[in-house]
DNA sequence: CCCGTGACATCGG
DNA sequence: TCCGATGCCACGG
């Protein structure tokens, strides 16, 4: 089966566990393409794959909530998070303690 | 095949 | 530290 690059973030992505967070560039990196990191909210933001993708759970290089376009945007994003028991570290998570191991 | 798009990443001032 | 510009790449038309 040779998935496209959007059907592994898609599984990527709802692999993500509770209370984790992941990179887009991470994300990009573990479908094959370390340089798609835009690829991948673009295919987020133009069409959620399923309702059952925690696109929530990700975020930027250094922890900043980026993008989102539910709810209230950034703010729902933020919320969320903070009821997984992630981290924050300012407006930003820390990604010391609630970055994806994926392993 | 070419072009436009974009929820990123990185560097320079 | 903050802001802007550039590069990168997959997807759809």
């Amino acid at each position: 089966m040779e998935s496209s690059f959007k059907e592994k973030i898609y599984k990527l992505t709802k692999q993500i566990p509770k209370g984790k967070v992941v990179t887009y560039a991470q994300l990009a990196r573990l479908a094959g393409n370390p340089k798609a990191a835009r690829v991948v909210g673009l295919l987020m933001r133009n069409n959620l794959y399923a309702p059952q993708v925690p696109c929530h759970r990700v975020v930027g290089a250094d922890g900043s909530l980026v993008g989102y376009s539910a709810g209230k945007g950034i703010i729902t994003k933020i919320e969320m998070l903070k009821k997984e028991r992630v981290k924050f570290k300012g407006n930003k998570i820390n990604l010391s303690l609630s970055l994806w191991d994926n392993k």
